[in-house]
DNA sequence: TGCCAGGCTTCAC
DNA sequence: GTGAAGCATGGC
């Protein structure tokens, strides 16, 4: 068991945010979250971040996983005073933290996200998960894996489609082919620049604009990754009048796109009052 | 019941 | 290069 100082880390906001669809509730305050073939449990006090896992893997792994090296307060302070909208949003995402994810699961997840609610892509990826994951026992429950590319690849297009994937079946088949074959190696995107990376991501089949900065951003943990989606266009028009500051931001662009993206979607869900 | 969702592909023009 | 149509399905 591992007990970290408690600095700039709020579970809930890290498990809602949108970024990683396989954080399950577990009590107050606690969430058991499956990555990596593995089941971590993770309790937040007062002032400190319970992870019951070994220092070995907090330190090779989950350490990077949560980015809990960087000061995220020093973002909140680069916003511009003027800048009303987005002050409010780092204020009430204060906690959140950009994760470092498998880049398959990411993938994956983000073809299938789109033109999804949160919920539905939930579902889906647990279906996902159930039809063709490695199964993983925590005590009394049971929970799946993500898939290998080699286990997706392997399904019948009947098969992806009682997923609830819907059109996007065919593309899932696809990176998972192209991932399962070889022909992308997405460990080895990592040494790419941010270009060559956007670039290569592109080439996937359903992978957009929108859905490779979001694998930049959440797998890569290229901070310059900027996913525009429904929210943050919707944003973007309303409070910006179409031409949001992005400039000022170099560098962690998405990071502050994930303040933007969590602020506007839980005010249109009126919950930002407890903030 | 109808609308919307962390969009992408294809095809005109 | 730009714009619009078409796409499957769950959740609210």
């Amino acid at each position: 068991m591992i007990k970290a100082a408690r600095k700039d880390f709020d579970i809930h906001k890290i498990a809602e945010s949108g970024q990683c669809f396989r954080f399950f509730p577990n009590g107050e305050n606690a969430f058991v979250l499956v990555a990596f073939s593995r089941i971590l449990h993770i309790a937040m006090q007062e002032d400190a971040v319970c992870l019951d896992c070994t220092e070995k893997e907090f330190s090779e792994l989950w350490e990077t996983y949560f980015d809990l090296s960087r000061d995220y307060a020093d973002i909140r302070r680069a916003v511009a005073p003027e800048d009303a909208f987005l002050r409010a949003a780092v204020q009430y995402g204060e906690g959140m933290r950009i994760l470092a994810q498998d880049p398959w699961e990411t993938l994956i997840s983000f073809i299938i996200s789109q033109r999804k609610s949160i919920p539905a892509i939930k579902g889906a990826i647990e279906l996902l998960c159930k039809s063709c994951g490695e199964t993983l026992r925590d005590g009394e429950s049971v929970f799946y894996a993500f898939p290998t590319a080699e286990k997706v690849a392997a399904l019948s297009m009947e098969e992806l489609r009682a997923c609830a994937l819907g059109y996007r079946a065919k593309y899932v088949q696809g990176a998972a082919t192209m991932v399962a074959e070889g022909k992308i190696d997405l460990d080895a995107l990592r040494t790419y620049d941010d270009d060559a990376l956007l670039q290569t991501l592109l080439t996937i089949p359903g992978v957009g604009s929108k859905v490779a900065n979001c694998v930049m951003l959440f797998a890569y943990h290229r901070l310059s990754g900027f996913p525009r989606d429904v929210w943050i266009n919707r944003i973007i028009e309303e409070e910006y009048g179409g031409a949001f500051p992005l400039s000022r931001y170099k560098g962690f662009e998405g990071v502050i796109q994930q303040y933007m993206f969590y602020y506007g979607r839980s005010r249109a869900r009126g919950i930002t009052e407890t903030a």
